[in-house]
RNA sequence: CGCGGGGUGGAGCAGUUGGCAGCUCGUCGGGCUCAUAACCCGGAGGUCGUAGGUUCAAAUCCUGCCCCCGCAA
């Protein structure tokens, strides 16, 4: 089948991948524009997507506007029956969703119609969730509304981070995208409105969501830990020194909520609610690279008993 | 030139009135113990990021460059 495929970041990239490797003509990519990246900000980036559309010469377009009926204009010269969209990042205007004969998918990483919004996984991460999955849907007007095609689900595991299931799941998106336009060439697909009672959002992240509440039990620190890799990240001040917090363990332990309880080469135990702890494996101080426990209290002397 | 922190034995950190380079951990050897990610004794290991400058003397003061990290994007 003739495919127009948008996407940009490294997480899409399976996605484009198995499309190919299944026998689909691309016929193009759209990827957002090159961005200046680095800590300086002069450098331009090319999107992975773009990147790796190039390597197969297919055509790539990254127009600043969607709207001005440029982009429309080399969508009906293109000519695609079907549009996927994976990660692109913009949201189409209608005229492109009308555009394509066999409509618009995209492919959100969330059994929806919970979890709709830009980070999914990690919200399910945050959540608690035991499992989660990929769904596809026809594009509706309003963002991850649109008709449920098919889905796909998988477990996560307790210590699982974002960015481990998140390589999971784009696996898991390529596999189902496959399969799912294999139905639409077939016309077998199936089409199911989201249940709106049923839907939870799933907003960006921010940093407001870093910091370690010591007076919440230790099983949710743990998952916001996991939860909120590799951005913003957990953070907590460890001996007056602020650091982002890259590895966890729950367990049990008694004392006042942000109480250090043992402090060694097994960890920091950290007193948190309902006689629950964490310990703390792995951390970043402000300015400093990544480092076990063990190394920071090289360094960093700490007092068990002692409030942090 | 977006803002800021930092480069000191393998790791993490101290170290300005410039004057023999220190601490904790690890590591190696020995000891102790039923046992230990425990404890005791001893040892090895550093061109103080790099290139110059000032000085009798520079980790420390001045200048250029390289690299790492946080914020912001």
């Amino acid at each position: 089948m003739k495919i127009l495929f948008m996407g940009t970041p490294e997480f899409a990239l399976p996605s484009l991948e198995a499309l190919i490797a299944a026998g689909h003509t691309v016929c193009g990519v759209f990827s957002q524009p090159d961005k200046p990246v680095g800590r300086h900000q002069n450098k331009l980036q090319a999107p992975p997507v773009k990147e790796c559309a190039l390597s197969y010469n297919i055509p790539v377009f990254q127009p600043v506007k969607l709207r001005d009926g440029t982009a429309l204009k080399q969508i009906k010269t293109l000519a695609p029956e079907l549009i996927v969209v994976a990660a692109y990042g913009r949201i189409l205007p209608q005229d492109i969703l009308d555009c394509p004969p066999l409509g618009c998918v995209n492919v959100h990483s969330s059994l929806l119609p919970k979890y709709r919004g830009a980070a999914p996984i990690n919200w399910a991460i945050l959540n608690g969730e035991r499992e989660t999955g990929v769904t596809i849907m026809h594009m509706a007007a309003a963002l991850d509304a649109g008709d449920i095609i098919s889905q796909a689900s998988i477990p996560i595991a307790p210590t699982e981070t974002a960015p481990e299931l998140t390589a999971r799941l784009a696996q898991l998106r390529g596999k189902l995208l496959v399969e799912t336009v294999a139905e639409l060439e077939r016309g077998t697909a199936s089409r199911t409105p989201q249940d709106e009672s049923a839907v939870t959002l799933a907003p960006i992240l921010g940093k407001e969501l870093s910091p370690l509440d010591w007076t919440k039990d230790a099983k949710s620190l743990h998952d916001q830990v996991r939860g909120l890799l590799p951005w913003p990240a957990a953070t907590a001040q460890i001996g007056g020194t602020h650091c982002k917090i890259y590895s966890t363990s729950p367990e049990e332990g008694n004392g006042t909520p942000g109480t250090l309880l043992d402090a060694g080469k097994t960890g920091l135990l950290i007193a948190c609610a309902n006689g629950s702890a964490l310990r703390i494996l792995e951390l970043q101080p402000d300015g400093k690279k990544r480092m076990p426990v063990t190394a920071f209290l090289a360094g960093h002397p700490l007092t068990i008993g002692e409030a942090l």
